[in-house]
Order: structure tokens, then sequence, then C-alpha cells
DNA sequence: TCTGGGGTCCTAGGACCC
DNA sequence: TCTGGGGTCCTAGGACCC
């Protein structure tokens, strides 16, 4: 591992030259807050915080001087406040974030195809076979945090390891302003004395669990076999923790990834309790998801809606329909209809949701290439047609759902052959 | 402390099929 | 006639992440 500074942070000018550290997690420091920042310079150096200054608002993002109150990312605004008064608190501007975003995600391209954005300030980068270029992974590691200083006026937090687990750890080590790589050899050493809530899907709740097993570790974890884990959080879980605490994560670094479903929620500010109003709230998130779906090059087969009452207690309804649709009024009248279903009217609503689910390509059933009984029809112009458009991740699915298409045709012959 | 909005993944039970 | 075990889909809820 590269050397330590006073305060036990890892540097950033250490030479380590490790090529089994082949992938990269960049993550930028503070986002909102930082790009907040570069249109108010002279806010430089106090307590910032982003967030809407409403009644039931949280921090939505929060400079290191204001983390030094206490405040945190998801925090009620009205706690921020009371633990840092004197704070500054910022409306978010998305957009200009999303630019941010892609001035960084580009700079990480010109490295490598390899880059899997993880969300808008985040991503991961295979840089194995960038080292002929540019150098072994601390080097670019450098190169990528110098470069996006200079030329977006932010800040960059590397780490770099064998696995995208441990890259992970060792960017939010690094952090603030850092650089931190974990040869191969060294990992066991970085990770088991870590608290287990450092594990990837280890949250509240499951560290509650694990802690009543007396685990404490990464290192706990990995001595506990997969058996105890399993009892306390389940078969798939249990598989998980234990091979994340023996840093073994076969997660590949994958640029495209499919959506899986669109969705858009409000909390109001006073709970909603007239019908006509959730009505017309239902319709304009749905109008919302619709113009997601039709951009997006996607028809949805399930829709659902999520309901939020004045004391917190939380539903959801879905329903999948015997088309898919990207119709705002489509999606509208079956959110309206399982909002009436769930008999959640006659409550006080704090927030409402509605969700498209189970997405398919656009124009799959125009074109007779989906069909609701046999699902996807594989010819070789078909399936090539489907890939330039939708990209090989949609065409995976598209897969899958054509295995499901051609059991429900067998289904339906079957039902035929019964009525004869 | 009194809890946003965008998502993903897992579990569990019932329906249905072989 | 009564029965088992395995698989998938759908739905609801919960944990988790940024």
């Amino acid at each position: 591992m590269s050397k330590q500074d006073g305060s036990g942070r890892q540097v950033t000018d250490t030479p380590t030259d490790d090529a089994t550290a082949r992938i990269l997690h960049v993550d930028m420091d503070a986002f909102f807050a930082s790009v907040e920042l570069l249109s108010r310079p002279e806010l430089r150096g106090q307590p910032v915080i982003v967030g809407h200054r409403g009644q039931r608002s949280v921090v939505t993002a929060a400079t290191y001087e204001a983390r030094a109150y206490g405040v945190n990312s998801a925090m009620p605004m009205a706690v921020a406040l009371r633990r840092c008064p004197h704070a500054v608190v910022l409306e978010p501007h998305y957009d200009r974030y999303q630019g941010a975003s892609r001035q960084v995600m580009a700079i990480l391209g010109d490295v490598t195809p390899l880059v899997e954005p993880l969300s808008i300030d985040e991503a991961f980068l295979d840089v194995g076979g960038a080292r002929a270029l540019f150098g072994p992974p601390w080097h670019i590691g450098r190169m990528l945090r110098e470069r996006i200083h200079r030329e977006t006026g932010l800040v960059a937090s590397v780490g770099a390891a064998s696995t995208k687990f441990v890259a992970k750890l060792a960017s939010s080590r690094a952090k603030p302003d850092g650089l931190l790589v974990v040869p191969h050899d060294d990992t066991l050493a970085f990770l088991h004395p870590l608290p287990i809530s450092a594990l990837w899907g280890v949250g509240r709740a499951t560290e509650e669990k694990l802690a009543r097993l007396g685990l404490r570790t990464v290192g706990d974890v990995a001595e506990t076999p997969v058996d105890a884990l399993r009892r306390a959080v389940g078969e798939a879980g249990a598989a998980k923790l234990h091979a994340l605490a023996w840093a073994r994560d076969p997660r590949s670094v994958t640029p495209e990834r499919a959506e899986k479903s669109i969705g858009h929620e409000s909390t109001y500010e006073r709970d909603l309790s007239d019908l006509s109003h959730i009505d017309r709230e239902l319709l304009r998130l749905s109008d919302a998801v619709a113009k997601r779906l039709r951009s997006g090059g996607w028809v949805a087969r399930t829709v659902a809606v999520k309901v939020r009452f004045g004391d917190f207690t939380t539903l959801t309804r879905s329903q999948t329909l015997p088309e898919p649709t990207d119709v705002a009024q489509r999606i509208a009248a079956e959110a309206r209809a399982l909002f009436r279903a769930a008999g959640a009217d006659g409550r006080g609503i704090r927030l409402l949701g509605v969700r498209a689910e189970n997405l398919l390509p656009t124009g799959a059933v125009e074109r007779g290439l989906w069909d609701d009984d046999e699902g996807w029809r594989e010819t070789e112009e078909t399936m090539d047609a489907l890939t330039a458009r939708f990209g090989s991740a949609a065409i995976q699915r598209a897969s899958l759902l054509r295995a499901e298409g051609r059991r429900r045709s067998a289904r339906s012959s079957r039902d035929v052959g019964s009525l004869d």
C-alpha cells in the first residue's frame, strides 16, 4: 500500500506499479456541493448545504466544512440546520450536475471504453488494457484526478484494486482529494480490520443481525461459516457477504447496463386527501414516466404505484398489463385503479409514486418482433435490428423474455388442446 | 433526527405447470 | 384418487445504495 500522511490517510503521489489493481473507482468529492461552488466561489471554505428548504426536505449534499458539524446526505434539513445554523443552503440544479457528470465521464472515456457509470458522480474503469498507453493504475489515477480538476474545477478521489468492491472501499478511504492503490497481495490486510458496515449490502438492519452473532469486522465475517450467516441474512446475502469478506468479487466492469424500471415520486408539503387532486398527481407522475419511456425507446408491461401515508407507512401495488404501453393516459388509468383498489383514499397521503417495470424495446409488438403469445420472433434480421437499435444489454433481456414467450406459447397451445 | 428521489436486488407465498 | 418435487411468474414488502 502507499505511504500515509499524518492523518493516516494515503497521499496521492506514491508510485505503486501494480498491474493487479486494474479496477479503478472514481468518485467525485461532495459532488453537488462542489458544482454549486463553481458559480459561488465566495462560499469556498464555508459550510454549504444543497437541498430545498421545505418542511419535509432532506440534505442532498454537503461540503466537508458542513460535514464537520455532523451534517450528512439524506439527513432531514431541520436537523442539519439545528446542527449547523449558519450553513448556507443552496437550491439544487440537477441540469448542472448532469452537465458536469458528462464532462467527467468523457474524461474517463479517454482512457478506456470500459467505463461503467455507477451513479451521476462515480464510475468503475477497467484499465487492464490501458497500461501500455498510460502506465500503471496509480499513474492513470493520478492523471485522471489532475485532468478532472483542471478541466472541471472539481475534485475526484480514486481507488484502485483487483476487484470492484475493494476499489470502491479504496476510493472512500482516499477521500477527500486522494488516491489509494491496494495491490492484490495487500487486499486482506486492508479489508479485514474494517467494520462490517463497509461490506456492500450491509446497512443498519443487516449490521444489527450480524452484531447479534458477535460479528464486528469484515475479518469476523470471513471466519464465520456460511451456514451461520445464512440463518441471519438469507441465502443470497450469506453467499455474497462471505465472498466479499474474502475479497472475492467476480463482477466485471460492464459499460452498458439496460434500465430495468423508470419511476417518479413526489412528497407533498401537506398530506393530500382530495381524490381529484390525487388523480391529477397520478396523471402528472404517469406523464413524466411515459415521456422517459418514449425517449428511452421502451414500453412497459407493468405499472406500479407507491403510496406513503401521513404516518409514514408505505404500500406498493402493481399490475401487469395485457399489452405493454408508453402512453401517459394508459399508465395513469392503471395507477388510479391500483390506488383505488388499495383502499388508500380517506387517509392523508404524504407521497405518491408511479413506476414502469418489465420494460421492452418500443416497436417490438407493432413490428411483429414480439408477440404476447409467442414472445420474440427469432430471425437473424430482427435480432440484428434489435441489437443495432437497443444494444446488447437490452437484447440479453430480450432473449430471457423470448424464453418466457415460448413457455407461454406452449401453455396456450395446451389450453387450446384441452378445449377440444 | 423524523425521515427525498432515483434506482437495484432479494425473499416469500400463491398460482400454475410438468 | 391422492400425492411429491421442481420450476417460473406475479405480487408485496423490505433492505440497500447514491
